[in-house]
DNA sequence: ACGTGTTGTCTAAACGTGTAGATTTAAACT
DNA sequence: AGTTTAAATCTACACGTTTAGACAACACGT
């Protein structure tokens, strides 16, 4: 247990520089067939080089951290595995930690990539305060920020057409004849979350129709929030016909409510939702969503990260924000005459 | 940047040696005054710990690997926050990796984990092969598999009673009425989906039903696979009344097929799921599972392993079967008139 | 006065690498 | 033949910790 380049060395009969040298396509040439006598040496021992000493030496460890808010949005696994899938291939590996959404456990995580001095870290924010971001700075790590914008800061970012999103399905549901659509928000908004909301206000009034307040109300992070959001508005005075969702998890936990309600989605209510996660394509009925693609903006992320911490130029393609496309399915319809 | 205990150690006048009694609360005693001041300082500069070098001289690692097979399942994120849960607690980090079900990216993984040394990694194999597990026990890492056991092999692993799990379910459908109870299986059955197949089949034997393999076809690990292994069971010559998923991501792929093929659940056909993930409580009509307690089993693994590398005796509650229960939603009822 | 602990501190040796500098050998040029 | 150049290898230091061993200062019993 725990052969060292030490026993390769002696075994091979040469020193242990010329060891690290096979191993590593070293910055010195070594003979083929010493070359070739170590690496036997190697297979037959099964050595591997220690990671710790190695990064130890090297002042840098290929290990990267990726902080996400709540692993219980399945959006967050699909944005890890496009991190992990660009991480694997350029030889790191990826630390996940998720906050759940707490601000300490975020700033706990940041000191603990420092104590393993990691050359960066993916941030996907759970709060609207980005101390993290500036102790990550002050510690010298590469710092990208997905789907998230720093307010009065150029930070390294990955994000989508959020704005656009907005438009689209708002557009969507009155195009659809609806007049009163409610808004799912998030309970505290960050720039994807108040990006969707614009283009919702702003599609409402390019339409001509006045932005009532009474038809928004704060969501949550899981179904049951979206479930009680839904039968907050289905409450209210003069209720809406249609609700545009800020992420599908509220619209699948609206689905429940509108179904408890006894209302028939499309036919007397409708729900478009965002983020498109698989699940969306089998509720029933299926939800009309906005796509985001997530797989991508992970890797993204990892590809502008590693390009940051080699100091690379990052590919233009990264850099620029993601388009989203609406996906009708079956959870909008026309308004239902009464409405009408 | 990179404040290192040298540095601490000059500006408080101490040698290097002290800082470190003073970080460990070490081996020595260090007098008060002097503690005092290097705290100080240390408060001042920042200064952290080298987690490379101080696991590099300790010959351990604070970071538990954690491999498992297919973050699309909700299950697997749940059960990764019960093990991170623990592990944070105990001071150890977490690295997530996913194999996809994959054995060479297992293998891959458990290589990257021997050179990373760390102390122990959390298993849950996505495959049948389990030479990953034969691989990190000559490594000499620590291994816990959670929810599959390794036969002819005595493996520290933490399950759930699965086969009582496949019997409540079974039983349950048998109560309603049906006799020709469909079953989808896992693609290659491990442990955990045997046992829930082995419920199935000797329920219905005890119930005096006739096991029909006709009626057991090949499901997968998405929702789609579900949605597929459903048609199938509709389309066979003397279809069934009802279907026992091996888990809720074919039952609820299934309840869209059986929406697409006109049925209504429960009235015209029931279906039972396994894990009680979350969204399995939002579907329309809601899901009738086996609970599973996933992040228990995160938790239970993440202290069995804990006490392994830290060689304590394992609490005793770590290594008795989780039990299971039923939990009786909407998707199941009594078998329509036509087919009694 | 003299051992005998005890307390507080420092010095220096690990842990397992990577690589610059020195050394040797051989080849390639004047 | 003498000088330069290159290839192949080795020696030894550095990375930032932890901790055993040495040592000084002091208190305590005899």
């Amino acid at each position: 247990m725990g052969v060292t380049a030490d026993d390769v060395a002696r075994i091979a009969g040469v020193s242990r520089a010329t060891v690290s040298y096979v191993v590593n396509d070293g910055p010195r040439p070594v003979s083929k067939e010493t070359a070739e006598r170590v690496r036997e040496v190697i297979r037959q021992t099964g050595y591997q080089p220690n990671a710790l000493a190695r990064n130890l030496r090297l002042q840098r460890s290929k290990t990267i951290g990726l902080i996400v808010p709540d692993t219980h949005n399945p959006y967050f696994p699909e944005v890890a595995r496009g991190i992990e899938s660009i991480a694997f291939e350029r030889g790191y590996s990826v630390m996940l930690c998720h906050s759940a959404s707490d601000l300490d456990r975020e700033i706990q995580y940041v000191n603990m990539f420092h104590a393993q001095r990691v050359p960066g870290v993916i941030w996907i924010p759970g709060t609207n305060i980005f101390e993290p971001y500036h102790k990550l700075k002050g510690y010298g790590i590469q710092t990208v920020v997905i789907d998230r914008l720093v307010p009065h800061e150029a930070v390294p970012a990955v994000v989508a057409d959020n704005v656009e999103g907005g438009n689209l399905a708002t557009q969507h549901l009155i195009d659809l004849g609806h007049r009163r659509i409610g808004y799912i928000s998030r309970p505290v908004d960050l720039s994807h979350s108040s990006g969707r909301f614009e283009g919702y206000q702003t599609t409402l009034k390019k339409n001509g129709i006045p932005f009532d307040d009474s038809l928004v109300v704060k969501g949550g992070f899981i179904l049951e929030d979206g479930r009680r959001a839904v039968q907050e508005l289905l409450a209210i005075e003069n209720p809406p016909t249609a609700i545009f969702a800020y992420n599908d998890i509220m619209a699948i936990g609206g689905l429940r409510a509108l179904h408890e309600a006894g209302l028939h989605v499309p036919d007397d209510f409708s729900l478009v939702g965002f983020d498109d996660i698989a699940q969306s394509a089998f509720t029933c009925p299926a939800l009309t969503t906005v796509h985001l693609p997530k797989f991508e903006m992970g890797q993204n992320g990892a590809k502008l990260l590693i390009a940051l911490i080699e100091k690379q130029k990052p590919p233009e393609e990264v850099l620029t924000p993601l388009s989203v496309r609406l996906i009708v399915r079956e959870s909008s319809g026309a308004v239902s005459p009464q409405h009408s």
